[in-house]
DNA sequence: GCCGTTTTCGGCCCGACTGTTTTCAGTCG
């Protein structure tokens, strides 16, 4: 059972509390340790397996860790079964209809026996909800509304999706507004997080009806759902919803913040304040005892007046960042602009779009000292993958394109596949003459997990293999991620000296943030790769930095930020060695 | 149910919106 597993069993227990009438306090405790153990980096089942105290989870006491002991270990939690024996099973369900909760479903089932969302339907079509003390038309109207728009979407975009869009948005707002004084995105898209609910733009302006008017009547939007005065809600022709707040000048700082989430980190940013004598909210800080306010206009300093480190937005989760701000612990994060060159690029000779001298001049425009061609192996018989006479040809052809660009240097590469086996479809003799072999999984990724560990680890252990390519293969919203024994991957990289490639492609973002975490904190060296097979395409590796910084690298963790010379020494390393030169390039 | 530079007891994050209410409960972010 995974700590995502265990967590939905937290929520229900809070659920089900809830519709109990259990103390509020416990419902709270139980929703806090759910979110919590949702993104806690090690399993919990691992942890207990090892004997490890699970109170060193925050919001896990004694009770909850007794709780977690028994569901582990003999896959039931008493107190849960219990507990979810005094409802309908499809109660849960109903509560998770936006606009229901606990108490509303647990009315709902006390004066009509709904305990199903079809159900739940049913009464609100034919009138017997809006009978219900404290129901209404209206009440029923939304939740008939909430039960069909969740039929069409059950609405995560993927960042793929939703920048780029937002960008567009911003973009064209900008362009039409002459009034405009700041719009940023916001919410979790700015948090680089994988999938979004919907684009959050905040935006001041000296005309907010011109820009909200704007907005509704741009080209791309579907259908408006909200508007007026300072805020609008449409959905664009892409499927994703796009909300857009107007503030004043004096509130964006704390908005911002506010708007960027996530729930958890401003929680504890409210708990932080309270413990200064402080009140804060979306619209800035109050003082408790004197009752004074005081607003802000960026986020820096109302960070600032919090006695706090700023904290960047990538970091917001609600985990351990409040605490470290505190300390002065945030790290100064790797940035786009640390990277000096990208060690995964496809041309035309396999899969690509573009030329090798395309995509050589788009590198050297970006202004990297290095960029590795990396063509795919011939097992990618679908990609065009290159024979070995090819391989040797496009050596040769890179070598020409090389006396004539003598800016930026070019490392001769290959994507080469990692066979079902863990053999490399390129002998030795051949991988040896290249200057940067990335090696990926491309097929048979269903294997079991001790069957796949030990494929990769076995790549691993090739001497002329630099690196690891989107180790964990998945598709964001489509392909799921190869079950394997990540931890024990990254030990044996660390060990071996093999680099671990975050890729950037926004659909694949992989390693994902939670990975970058764990295999940075194990010694791993990391390299941000756009695997671009196209121009524009390079420029993604800003979606590769954004999950960087959520797994907290600082450019030392960050193979690609070495300038060309401390990079060319890496190489020359004998590979057990390699994972010292990052470590200590600061 | 958790937790401690106020506390082993007594606190625990804030505000808007909606729909139902004549002052507020529930839900959401």
């Amino acid at each position: 059972m995974n700590n995502r597993q265990i967590a939905e069993i937290f929520e229900s227990i809070a659920d089900l509390s809830e519709m109990k009438g259990q103390q509020r306090y416990t419902i709270v405790a139980y929703q806090k340790v759910a979110r919590t153990i949702g993104q806690w980096p090690v399993e919990l089942e691992q942890m207990v397996h090892d004997k490890e105290d699970l109170k060193e989870i925050p919001g896990v006491g004694d009770a909850i860790a007794k709780k977690i002991e028994q569901l582990v270990t003999t896959g039931k939690m008493e107190s849960y079964e219990k507990l979810r024996a005094e409802f309908p099973d499809g109660m849960l369900n109903v509560i998770r209809v936006p606009g229901v909760g606990p108490k509303t479903a647990k009315q709902l089932w006390d004066n009509l026996g709904v305990s199903t969302v079809e159900q739940l339907g049913e009464a609100a079509r034919d009138g017997s909800l809006a009978a219900v003390p404290r129901m209404g038309e209206k009440k029923a109207g939304a939740i008939v509304r909430a039960l069909e728009s969740r039929r069409v979407s059950d609405g995560q975009a993927p960042i793929a999706v939703a920048m780029p869009a937002a960008d567009r948005a911003v973009a064209a707002l900008r362009e039409i507004c002459p009034s405009i004084r700041k719009l940023e995105i916001a919410g979790n898209l700015r948090r680089y997080e994988e999938t979004t609910e919907r684009i959050d733009l905040i935006c001041v302006a000296s005309d907010p009806s011109e820009v909200v008017e704007a907005l509704t009547e741009m080209a791309n939007v579907a259908e408006v759902v909200g508007g007026g005065g300072t805020r609008a809600s449409v959905i664009l022709s892409d499927g994703v919803q796009l909300d857009l707040r107007l503030v004043k000048d004096h509130q964006f700082g704390a908005l911002f913040q506010y708007f960027t989430g996530n729930e958890q980190h401003n929680g504890l940013l409210r708990e932080h304040a309270q413990n200064m004598g402080l009140s804060l909210s979306e619209y800035g800080i109050t003082n408790t005892s004197t009752n004074e306010s005081a607003q802000f206009e960026d986020e820096a300093s109302l960070y600032e007046r919090l006695g706090l480190q700023f904290i960047p937005p990538e970091l917001r989760e609600g985990n351990r960042e409040v605490d470290a701000a505190k300390e002065g612990l945030i790290p100064r994060l790797v940035e786009t602009g640390d990277l000096k060159g990208d060690l995964h690029v496809h041309t035309d000779w396999s899969d690509g779009v573009a030329s090798m001298v395309e995509m050589v001049e788009a590198a050297q425009s970006k202004g990297y000292e290095y960029v590795a061609i990396t063509d795919h192996s011939s097992g990618r018989g679908i990609a065009n993958g290159l024979t070995e006479e090819r391989l040797r040809q496009h050596g040769a052809m890179l070598g020409r394109i090389q006396e004539n660009t003598p800016g930026i240097t070019l490392l001769h590469g290959s994507e080469v596949d990692i066979r079902a086996n863990g053999t490399i479809d390129y002998p030795d003799e051949v991988l040896q003459e290249l200057d940067w072999v990335v090696a990926s999984v491309h097929s048979a990724m269903d294997q079991d997990s001790t069957v796949m560990t030990e494929r990769i680890v076995r790549a691993m252990r090739n001497p002329h293999v630099h690196a690891i390519g989107h180790l964990s293969t998945r598709l964001i919203g489509e392909r799921k991620l190869i079950s394997a024994d990540f931890e024990a991957i990254f030990e044996a990289a660390a060990q071996t000296g093999t680099v671990l490639e975050i890729n950037a492609s926004p659909e694949r973002l992989d390693l994902k943030d939670s990975h970058v975490s764990m295999a940075r904190e194990l010694g791993v060296v990391l390299a941000i790769d756009s695997d671009a097979h196209r121009v524009e395409t390079l420029g993604n590796q800003r979606y590769g930095v954004g999950v960087a910084r959520r797994g907290w690298c600082e450019p030392r963790h960050i193979l690609n930020t070495l300038p060309l010379a401390d990079f060319m020494s890496f190489l020359r390393m004998d590979k057990s060695e390699r994972s010292v030169l990052v470590a200590a390039h600061v």
